[in-house]
DNA sequence: GGTAAATTATACCGAAAGGTATAATTTTGA
DNA sequence: TCAAAATTATACCTTTCGGTATAATTTACC
């Protein structure tokens, strides 16, 4: 038991990379059994076919971003810097994002909303999770004060969602972060000039 | 000649909605043949390889997007007025759009960017050619007195190329096109503030 | 209208795809 | 430590992959 779910976590862990820069029609089971060293009956011995691996390294690369931006955004402090810090968490990170493939919910997302409907729930899932937070950390800005009251929170989460993955599309394509810094400069220019109070 | 050009642009045109949806990796030959009617013989015969046919049927749908987009802002009025209809272009045509797969740049450039490319340099193509485009009204704004002049023209080209892909990517995911929407409003908003010349 | 050239269909390749049965090997717990 | 259970490796399966040689058929032009 403790056996299998290492090496469930091996295979994951080795093909994270894999399936986020090939993409899941793109990624072969000799790729997976290229890279984590392994071989079929070790890989169908822990999971039940190609779309299993899929789902899982999904949830993990999803999960991992998921964390660190939980991480980021776990400062103390006001509202706004809280949404500061969950924009400039892409700031820091960008290199280490793009090296890997880029974001993980964008390449799902593309990949899976026409033709993989096992993967596509699972990305409107995550979409979902980091619309909350950000909405949360707003309304919270909104409640004590700090944020105007007479924005919908929910409509800003989403803008902020745009132009990250919008960035991160035009930086990854054409090479150069400052694409991705552009949407990121204008993503705090709509907190202080839309959200924040400025009484 | 002429009969070989007809059947490629028979082949361009039955599988731009199919490599649109289910991407390169995802499109197969035998995909091809059963969407066009058409045997490998004769799909070899007009093309060297499935890299071609992708490039081809990439080429025609970033073609036709591009026209399409070149036909909305040909009317004749301001700069503004220009800008204003390159937004809306999207607010009247999302739902063909979608139905055919959504933005062939957008899943072009997801796909290719880590592993494809003969792909990646022609999306780079597209995205520059879009930028120009965008670029060349904002400029011409700001010649005639209409737009501000001590706004980077070029980033506000990217800044809204960024809104348009990213409500592109989520509305296609939920499947809800307020996403777009908001968006397309974000975008129209900069252009009235940041943009035009408000004395 | 007939013929040469261009185009399309047929039949086939070898390789790689995803997947499986079973044998060999590790782990695990008594 | 040793046997049972769990895990991994080997060898193989069928299907599909992209691609090609060649035969059949159209097309184009004199």
């Amino acid at each position: 038991m403790a056996k299998a779910d290492r090496t469930r976590q091996f295979i994951i862990e080795k093909t994270a990379v894999l399936f986020n820069t090939k993409g899941y029609s793109g990624t072969s089971l000799s790729d997976i059994t290229s890279v984590t060293g392994l071989t079929k009956g070790s890989i169908y011995g822990n999971f039940a076919n190609k779309d299993e691996v899929a789902i899982a390294v999904y949830e993990y690369n999803s999960g991992m971003l998921s964390d660190k931006l939980d991480e980021a955004i776990s400062i103390t402090g006001s509202a706004a810097e809280k949404l500061i810090a969950a924009v400039n968490f892409y700031r820091d990170n960008w290199r280490a994002e793009f090296e890997g493939g880029g974001c993980p919910i964008l390449n799902a997302s593309v990949e899976a909303d026409d033709s993989l409907p096992f993967l596509r729930e699972k990305v409107r899932e995550s979409i979902r999770s980091w619309g909350l937070k950000l909405d949360k950390i707003i309304r919270e800005g909104q409640e004590c004060g700090e944020f105007k009251t007479d924005i919908v929170s929910r409509d800003y989460a989403y803008t902020i969602i745009t132009l990250v993955e919008g960035g991160i599309m035009l930086g990854k394509i054409t090479g150069d972060e400052k694409h991705l810094f552009l949407a990121l400069d204008r993503i705090l220019r709509i907190i202080k000039e839309d959200i924040i109070n400025n009484i």
